[in-house]
DNA sequence: ACAGTCACTCTCCTTTTGGTGCGTATAAAT
DNA sequence: ATTTATACGCACCAAAAGGAGAGTGACTGT
C-alpha cells in the first residue's frame, strides 16, 4: 500500500495532532515495540521478573512450551537489548544465570498494566469473539 | 523442550510462588498477549486511539507501511475480540468506518505505559546494542 | 568404561506470515 | 462510454519463523 501524502488531522477531542512528531523517534520506538511485544520475550520477561536469577533450562521450563531454539535467540536478543544480563561460570557442565537488568524490569513494570488488563478482561474479549462467531458464522 | 515436573520456587522476595496459578486461565491470558502483543494491532490500535473514527484506507495510511491484506486481516481480528467496532455504509462507493470500543480503549490505556516506557528509554536500549556489538563484534 | 549433565549450535524441514496484483460492484463525474 | 473511487476477497508466491533432533565438550558419578 503506498502512503501518499499526509494531511494534517485533527484529534476526536478536538487537538491538533503534528502527524509528523518526529518520524525517525517514531520508526525507532515502533521498532522497539515490535521486538518487545514479541510472545517469548514477554513470557520470559515474566519468568525472569518472578523468579530472580535463572539457569537457561529452568528458563525453558518456567516458559513452557518453548524450544531451545527459541530460548536462546530470544535470550540473545533480551542481552543484546540490555534486558537481561548473561553470566558463565566455566565449569562443567556449563552454568549459565540471566537475571533482569534495571532496563529489563522497567520494561516489566511496563508491561505488568498489559498483563493486568488481559486477567480483567479476558472475559469480555471471549464474550466478543462469541458473539463475532454467532453474527458471522449464522448468517 | 519436555517440561518435566515443575517443582516448588520462591521468589527472590521470598515470597512463595504457587507455579500453577489457574494453567487454563493462564493459557488464555497467554493467547491473548500473543494476539495484542501483534505489531499491526498496536499500531492500529494507536492510530485509532489518536483519531477517533476512521475509514479503513486512512487508517491504512495512518499506520503506515501496512499492505491491504493485513490491514483487513488485523482489522478484522480486532472486531472479532471486540476492541474496534466496523460500520458499513450502504453506498458507493463502499464507506466503512473503525473505532475503538470501550474495550480497545481500554486496552489502549494499558499498552499507554509501554509506549511510554519506549519513548523514554529508546536510548538505553540503543546503547547496550552498540554495546554488545563492540563486545560481541570484535573479539 | 560409560552414561549423564548443561548450554548451547547446526542442520533439516514444515508451517506461518505477509506482500503483490487482480477482480468486483456501482454510481457519480468527465 | 469510460474513468474513478472504495473496501475489500482471492490466488499465488517468497521469505521468515520456528520445531525436532542430532552433535559437542569436558568433567563427574557409578
Amino acid at each position: 500500500m503506498d502512503q501518499g501524502v499526509r494531511t494534517p488531522m485533527r484529534s476526536p477531542s478536538g487537538r491538533e495532532i503534528p502527524d509528523e512528531i518526529d518520524p525517525v523517534l517514531e520508526e525507532l520506538v515502533r521498532g522497539i515495540i515490535g521486538q518487545v511485544a514479541d510472545k517469548w520475550t514477554m513470557l520470559i520477561l515474566e519468568v525472569l521478573e518472578e523468579h530472580g536469577t535463572l539457569r537457561f533450562t529452568r528458563i525453558g521450563k518456567l516458559t513452557g512450551g518453548i524450544s531451545q531454539k527459541m530460548l536462546t535467540q530470544t535470550l540473545r536478543q533480551m542481552e543484546r537489548d540490555g534486558f537481561v544480563s548473561r553470566t558463565v561460570y566455566p565449569v562443567i557442565p556449563p552454568k549459565v544465570e540471566y537475571t533482569l537488568t534495571e532496563l529489563g524490569r522497567s520494561l516489566s513494570a511496563a508491561f505488568c498494566s498489559v498483563w493486568e488488563w488481559a486477567a480483567v478482561r479476558h472475559a469480555d474479549i471471549e464474550a466478543a469473539r462469541k458473539a463475532f462467531e454467532e453474527r458471522n458464522g449464522g448468517a
